[in-house]
DNA sequence: ATGGTGCTTCCAACAATGGGAAGGTCAACG
DNA sequence: CGTTGACCTTCCCATTGTTGGAAGCACCAT
């Protein structure tokens, strides 16, 4: 079948398939005689396991992995387990990354007025660290706590980074 | 001061200056006689502001906005909330996707021996979303709950993609 | 003057995806 | 038969934010 129908079938578009195979994910497509690239459906299966994977957040080397993992009838399902583990603990290190951001910014926000008035602390709060919070709109709370830490260094943004 | 001190002092490093220079996000630096590019205590400010909008989880975009609003002093704080609140909800939406994957994974891996014994759950429910899942190690669950969702589309990806 | 460090610009790469141009193929229709 | 339109091919470019390097000046200390 041609790329598109497999890409249908898949759930991965031409480009991503073509691209896919020019990083040796997959494997070299045989081609029809028009110079078309054909795919039989364990291609197209194949195809499916990626997108899944990538649906997981598994990352293009990671699904390499995995995929030799399928291809091996002799893997070890602690192999495959060690990968998918450990790919939970990124995905929780983001997870905490991003709740920290949230928290953070959600208090700032909480404490601005958001009228036309041009006082707000979330612009104070980035323009000098050390400014506090006056106290909430209607609420029990110490008001006093020296909000969030938002020091250096870690990991802020979301996006994967080399290790 | 030169730039690898306000470097130190900013907590953005040169290449990074440079870069915010480069894109419009901070103003041209003022140049020495040697051609170095010059800082002041104010840019210093600025960059700080900058890094920490970054933490934030803030797109450039996003931070040259809060840039012209931190400069204005008429600026309404409603405007810089709604920027904020915005990211807020950018923040949830990965959040939120980041948990479903954890949560489909950390479901498979339980299920997953690990053993030496090549039978894995999860390359099955990746190579065929309608495997089912055998019962649990040793754990109170109906155990013929169809796993999680995992169907096509959505944005599985934690990368930031053009809205 | 010589070395080492810091600055300059420019160019490339990463990951994953999308957009588009320029051209070849195929099937259907008049 | 010819043309149209949908599909395929390759190739290049853009994205986002960051890092790396190379080649070439500037500065400071010995």
């Amino acid at each position: 079948m041609n790329i598109g129908e497999a890409a249908k079938r898949s759930g991965v578009n031409s480009k991503m398939i073509r691209y896919y195979e020019s990083i040796g994910l997959t494997e070299t497509a045989t081609r029809q005689e028009s110079g078309y690239r054909d795919y039989s459906d364990n291609d197209v299966h194949a195809l499916r396991f990626i997108r899944r994977a990538r649906d997981l957040g598994f990352s293009v080397k990671q699904i390499g992995d995995l995929l030799a993992l399928w291809r091996d009838r002799d893997r070890s399902s602690a192999d495959v387990k060690a990968i998918s583990l450990q790919h939970v603990r990124d995905l929780q290190d983001k997870r905490q990354a991003i709740e920290d951001m949230i928290a953070t910014l959600s208090n700032l926000a909480q404490h601005c007025h958001g009228d036309g008035r041009p006082d707000c602390p979330i612009i104070a709060n980035l323009a000098d660290a050390d400014v506090e919070l006056r106290e909430p709109q209607a609420e029990s709370r110490p008001s006093k706590a020296p909000i969030a830490p938002l020091e250096r260094g870690h990991l802020g943004r979301t996006s994967t980074r080399k290790a």
